[in-house]
DNA sequence: CTGAAAGCGCTTACAG
DNA sequence: CTGAAAGCGCTTACAG
């Protein structure tokens, strides 16, 4: 079945077929009506490469998911991708867009992206879990190709090839911000940070927003307090012991939700009760968090919101055909639940201050 | 960019661009190297639509993710289709192939995965959560396209349209009936059973091994001890409460994960603790279930391996293309954690018993 | 070993 | 309002 069949099946031209399945004005309703039964008839679809070739979009986006420096199927159970993942296909499947996934674990597979952007396979693509700066990225939009990034920082030099996609972030230096200010405002002074990826913004922001309000604060930097890791949650379980064997921190702020819940086992095993003897509190409000006990208490952001802005934009800019810059960022606020309590000067106040950092 | 440009700059014909690019035997090495060289200078990748309308195959499937009767964006924090789904798409990529992901949220939706059927844009696809016997799909595999089915009855009927495509199922009747065992051999004979959607294979599957493993252990079967839920976590809450109206088991089968973890927080919420009030066992160990206080015990399946066996042998089926019928069973192990005790028959004897019981 | 030519299934100026 | 024809960028018999 091609439109030549349903033409003749019509009695009708090729051209008018391709009239009326491309809605053109220009056919006369009763000649519309014929070649509609025909195609429903026969259940005719026209060829989407034929059509593609014609000069017709794909109305196809990628989502390219990078996990660089892990092996393979780890982000299997990774519980933010899936989450952003799926939202992005269902704002673009909104719009009429079909969506492609693509996995990046090593730089090589850069070369599944550019062949899906450079044989038309797709008209644009969104970024997510990318190292800040990735050269690979940066190749693609000089090129030309439509893309939207998250997690990458906005940069004043306006000739940066970055400031020609779409970039959509989390309010990072804010949230680790009013996450530290919030175990100050508990009596907290001896603060740990663990932190991620430091070749990611959200690695590198949420220590900047730490490191500011502690400054606020008066609160000296020690860098003993600060331990680096890389957002997974074994990280977060070998950060937890490495600080407190040079350390005692009264709470810790992980800069994100997965490497907290592995501190938490950690502390779990030294024998650190959570919030009594620690506070910690993370980043990001995965779906576990809420589960946990104690509930985690955790910076939010709206994923779904992420989402729609990249999907929204990313598509204005491939329809209009015109180099989209659009740059946001979400807001994050905090979520208190159980894992983080008033310092305790006292024994006695113990009880009525703990009453107060558990109201959610 | 394109061929003709390719092999004006390279000195030789379309043609042999064409047979350097698919790797023909009959191109002599220092011609070869030439042309090769050239796209590689130029970053020149074939147009892919021109090469699906000479008869390549697109090299992308699809992964149909159904989830009817509930409102868009419920999937988006799914802790089942995620890790699926990133299987497939791995697996998938590992084979050369490209994933798209398309989501069924009405019944008319099934129409975008007819139009990329029919249209070519994918060479087969695979359906999860899906409802048994679903004639949409039917209607699909009847018309000779390459699918593969996971959570479908395997029927007898030789001319059963599911009969022509894969099905790739965990072994839901034993799991369920192990299950139900475990809690049996923990002394429990008040069992109740919180179904999972009975238009789903799953569902009715595991109500029957639960009904099975009752029987052989002579325990009368009590239709007040069996609520209807449909897999999702508010309707384990919500049975749990209306389970507890009519009857007091002292244990619990759940039909899927998410569905114990809404019936513990109802549980709590009534005043009974698990696993000293009641005992509560789950399926499909998903990644929440092992953080939860207390961890919950549960009957996992290799959700990898299904989606190896899924995308395997229906990339075999498309490009041998043959109709492969495969049809698989995954097994079902017991994960014991911490939410089932052994019923205590006197006081005293608790605290020995539950030490056995407490081994993971 | 290599090129000229036909044709995959559409869309779209062009002519009427 | 409608059709004949060109052409998108490839691949592949065919001929040499």
């Amino acid at each position: 079945m091609n439109s030549k069949d349903i033409a003749k099946i019509a009695g009708v031209s090729r051209s008018t077929v391709s009239r009326v399945i491309n809605n053109y004005p220009n056919v006369p309703p009763e000649t519309k009506e014929k070649v509609l039964k025909v195609i429903k008839e026969y259940n005719y679809v026209p060829h989407a490469s034929a059509r593609m070739l014609r000069g017709k979009r794909s109305e196809t986006i990628g989502i390219v998911i990078v996990d660089l420096k892990r092996d393979i199927h780890k982000i299997y159970d990774n519980v933010y991708f899936g989450p952003f993942t799926t939202a992005v296909i269902d704002f673009a499947n909104q719009l009429g867009y079909k969506v492609l996934v693509i996995t990046v674990y090593k730089v090589k597979d850069y070369k599944k992206v550019r062949e899906v952007f450079y044989n038309k396979t797709i008209d644009g693509a969104i970024f997510i879990g990318i190292k800040n700066d990735d050269p690979d990225i940066k190749d693609l939009i000089e090129a030309g190709f439509k893309i939207a990034v998250v997690d990458q920082e906005i940069r004043d030099d306006e000739e940066d090839p970055f400031n020609k996609s779409i970039i959509v972030n989390m309010d990072n230096v804010n949230g680790a911000y009013e996450a530290t200010k919030y175990l100050i405002g508990l009596g907290h002074t001896e603060i740990a940070h663990i932190t991620g990826d430091m070749e990611k913004l959200s690695g590198f922001a949420r220590l900047e927003g730490y490191k500011k309000a502690l400054k606020e604060a008066g609160i000296p930097f020690k860098s003993r307090l600060v331990v680096k890791g890389d957002f997974v949650e074994e990280s977060g379980y070998k950060a937890a012991y490495k600080l407190f064997k040079k350390a005692k921190p009264t709470a810790i702020f992980a800069s994100n939700d997965q490497m907290a819940i592995g501190a938490m086992q950690a502390l779990e095993e030294m024998g650190y009760k959570v919030p009594e003897d620690v506070s910690i509190i993370g980043f990001d409000d995965i779906t576990i968090s809420r589960y946990l006990k104690p509930a985690l208490t955790t910076m939010s952001a709206s994923l779904l919101q992420m989402a729609e802005l990249a999907v929204v934009n990313l598509i204005k800019s491939i329809e209009e055909e015109l180099g989209i810059t659009a740059k946001f960022v979400v807001p994050v606020k905090l979520v208190e639940r159980e894992s983080c309590k008033r310092l305790n000067i006292s024994k006695e106040k113990e009880d009525t201050e703990y009453a107060i950092s558990m109201r959610r």
